[in-house]
DNA sequence: TACAAGTATAGACTATACTCTATGCTTTAA
DNA sequence: TTAAAGCATAGAGTATAGTCTATACTTGTA
């Protein structure tokens, strides 16, 4: 699929996916046996890799982190423990970020319990 | 206390110190009966308050919103139920954040999984 | 009392993550 | 075939959240 597509079907605007690219995030393929343009091509694997992307920047990582994660993910040149340590470094800070979560969780849930109890009405 | 000593309590440098007072998410005070200079002074409550703004940050929140919820926590003049909503609907994106961690968590238990399955050691 | 350290304001600079514009070429549909 | 829509690259602009520098005044210590 060409890049509107990719944009359609990810829900990522063509812009955002330009940026994607240039950064390394995701590749797209130029069709070698045509000439006359030099428009590339993706396929359902990015449509994947973009779709982890978008997972991942909402709970909070960077771009650079998801480049990493990506290159291990898929990448076969690095080693297998360094991958693994990375792999379960990123649960560790997510267990944290959980935790984290739940706790300004709890801390605004006593501030609407507060305002029931205080309630004049 | 003054900017330094804040900045000191909370692991905060005081340039961003008066970065957030500048966005209206802490106040200094400026006594009055000191005419030589207008150095502002922090009490605990605003300690309280940057730590809050810290921990809340942590978790993925705007500055922007920070600062909303910081004026609806404290604030006396806005109205009981919109308070009541915001905190409602914050603790809703707090709980979809949580799951989606949970997920991506889960995802990457299973590369790891994989490494393990697929390792010819 | 001199001078280092602290404080205030204003504005420049940086990093991240887009977002948009300009330019030019290609494809597609009327 | 021509005009609109799509593609590519390059670079400018925006928003958020700092971070740093310059300047000037104040305070505290040797």
């Amino acid at each position: 699929m060409l890049i509107n597509d990719l944009s359609k079907r990810t829900g990522t605007t063509v812009h955002t996916i330009r940026y994607y690219e240039n950064l390394g995030l995701i590749r797209g393929m130029v069709d070698q046996t045509i000439k006359t343009n030099n428009y590339k091509n993706y396929d359902d694997h990015t449509v994947e890799r973009l779709e982890i992307i978008l997972e991942a920047k909402e709970v909070g990582f960077t771009l650079a982190e998801i480049k990493k994660l990506l290159e291990s993910w898929y990448g076969e040149h690095s080693d297998r423990n360094e991958q693994k340590q990375m792999f379960t470094s990123k649960i560790e800070e997510i267990e944290l970020k959980i935790q984290q979560l739940k706790q300004v969780k709890t801390r605004l849930q006593k501030v609407i319990q507060d305002f029931d109890n205080s309630c004049d009405c």
